[in-house]
DNA sequence: TCAGGATAGGTTAACGTTAACAGGCGAGGT
DNA sequence: ACCTCGCCTGTTAACGTTAACCTATCCTGA
């Protein structure tokens, strides 16, 4: 009797059990249609005593959805990541969805294989928040081709029949920028980037063209940490490129009075690289970061960064994917851009915000 | 002819084309049993031309297994989650299994949730790394029961059929705590639990140890942070907790001489209160962190803090999630601790280990 | 009295895939 | 000539669930 797997309970069993069909049994799991009261609590003890679980296999095959949804991240361990992790639960799951996340650490080979596992898992819908590469754009395509409704959040790359949010960060690094040169600065370093790579990088092109605009030069020296630092390393270990971009700006003979970091972790690195050399902040060398991280509001100076609005984004992505699932897998695209906002504190402002631990927003109220 | 949903090709379409039967371009499709070189070439053909997908839910059904396993999570945004989740899907993708994880941020309740939507959706095992809690446990009891492997890492829940992999984080809180000590100092904090929920906590249970074996006495004030602040909150910003803790110990008109926080975050937080307040650390007040994080070395002072072999407990819990996958699912549990390491730094320790951004193995080398 | 609706439950046939079995055909051995 | 074995393909019947349809009561109101 006992065999060494055992099987799961079907609505045969309870069915058998409860002295019922099948079909009464699913009417009873599914509060749908007519069941005798008396009937109902009967199958319900039985099912409840055999500890039944329903097959989302059978049933998704069956009803040809699976209330499942797919968000596919790289860089987990990051407070962006999980912003946008929880407004998308926030939403969907309130809708009676499961999330399942697929972590594609920023490679096209795994970005790729998560959209075949949850398209060939039967996702109801995706939504995509890595980075763009051409391999990947291309398998999106054909899904999207296929019908499986998909969503995306700041990724470069836009289809007719794919929703697009994202933040503008062209505009954010524009300003982090200009904030610098209204502060006086003429030579501002910029970490976590090359040169030839950075053309993606949109808060990148922001600073690029916030120099342009205010007739200062690009240095080629001033821009550090490209791709041979890490454009693949996990992003809660740029910091090691911050540390590491800044000590290479430091030895410059003549070495930029501010410096525009990627992210809040390079701007991090680069912070204690600055210190331990014996600089204060923003005295000598002005800095900012980018994405307003928590713990930006806890370091001695306080950080100057760019905050987007993040978990907005997730909520925003998840109704357009909703909308798409629900209505027309194949409706027009739909797009938004969410601005972001310049957050000024010490590393830039001696004596700007600084704000205690408690009193901060933390979640964004729901529209 | 254009319906508004499009369906899904099947093995059946693509059969009436090549001319064949569904079962061979199953064959096909899954290279099993001998086809045909010309009719294997067709039947490519022609799925590649339709975009085919093969149907997971379907397969599974029949073959009673999805190649899925899922991952639930608390605090993503966490270098230890990150770590962790790392190990998992390095040992799972290589054997073929597909990776999804459930988020869980600390309730209860989303426990349950995540369970039960990976018990449903029928992955072949669940590896769990959230905290404990009664209804929790239970449910989990039921799916073990039921036949579900499971493994769980860092858990405080034993099952004669789950595995267990943990930290020995009892260990590496006494060891830090003595570290405190050993330097003279009698007056130590404890930062991130209060006195009643604190038991669970191994690291606190640690910190209460140390002191006893050294006949140093237990002072209520000097331990705070506990449920009222944020026992629920996600771990990036327990640095908050570590802020307004460590300004709650520094307004004692006695404060303590040294301070332990639950981990690296609140740490961080404590170091950026106590450095506003004008201290010296560790002059002043020395720290101690936990779990490592790449940040703790990019401080200034460096941080001490003490690390968990987090992505090698990631991997064998993996491991044994794969032996009782494809093994006797009921088998004895397999139960592994590692050893925490503790890490001395500047925090503690004036003029300690000072590295650099690069030099530091990131990857723990395969067993 | 009887049409018509609400209630209660059974029957059938899929959903897409594949394990198990059943040929058929040709080559090689005896 | 016969048997065997390797190759290639087809047939059948599930896997567990549910949509759609059907039957049989019972009640209500005209």
């Amino acid at each position: 009797m006992d065999k060494k797997q055992k099987k799961p309970v079907t609505l045969a069993d309870i069915a058998a059990i409860a002295a019922v069909t099948p079909m009464t049994v699913s009417r009873v799991i599914n509060n749908s249609g007519y069941v005798h009261a008396d009937t109902r609590a009967r199958v319900l003890g039985v099912a409840r005593e055999m500890n039944y679980r329903r097959n989302g296999l059978a049933r998704g095959l069956k009803r040809q959805c699976t209330e499942t949804v797919g968000l596919v991240i790289g860089d987990i361990a990051n407070p962006f990541a999980a912003e946008l992790s929880g407004g998308v639960r926030e939403v969907l799951e309130e809708r009676g969805y499961t999330v399942f996340i697929c972590i594609s650490e920023h490679t096209a080979k795994e970005d790729v294989q998560a959209f075949d596992s949850l398209a060939d898992h039967r996702a109801d819908g995706i939504i995509v928040a890595t980075r763009a590469s051409k391999s990947a754009n291309e398998r999106l395509a054909e899904l999207i081709e296929s019908g499986i409704p998909i969503s995306l959040i700041g990724r470069d790359f836009r289809h007719p029949h794919a929703d697009l949010v994202m933040a503008d960060n062209l505009k954010g690094g524009y300003e982090a920028t200009c904030h610098l040169i209204d502060n006086g600065h003429k030579r501002i370093g910029f970490i976590g980037v090359s040169l030839t790579d950075g053309v993606r990088l949109r808060r990148f092109q922001g600073y690029l063209e916030a120099l342009k605009d205010n007739g200062l030069p690009v240095e080629d020296r001033l821009i550090v940490g490209g791709r041979e630092v890490g454009e693949q390393m996990p992003g809660y270990s740029t910091e090691e490129m911050g540390y590491d971009g800044m000590m290479k700006l430091l030895e410059l003979k003549s070495r930029p009075t501010a410096v525009f970091a990627r992210n809040d972790f390079t701007a991090m690195g680069a912070l204690n690289a600055i210190k331990r050399a014996g600089l204060r902040i923003p005295e000598d060398i002005a800095l900012v970061g980018y994405d307003d991280i928590p713990l930006a509001l806890h370091t001695s100076p306080t950080l100057t960064t760019v905050r987007q609005p993040t978990r907005e984004q997730g909520r925003c992505a998840a109704e357009f994917l909703l909308r798409r699932i629900e209505g027309d897998h194949e409706q027009p695209r739909a797009e938004k851009t969410f601005d972001c906002e310049l957050i000024v504190r010490e590393s830039t402002l001696p004596g700007a915000e600084v704000v205690s631990g408690s009193n901060r927003k933390r979640k964004i109220k729901t529209a």
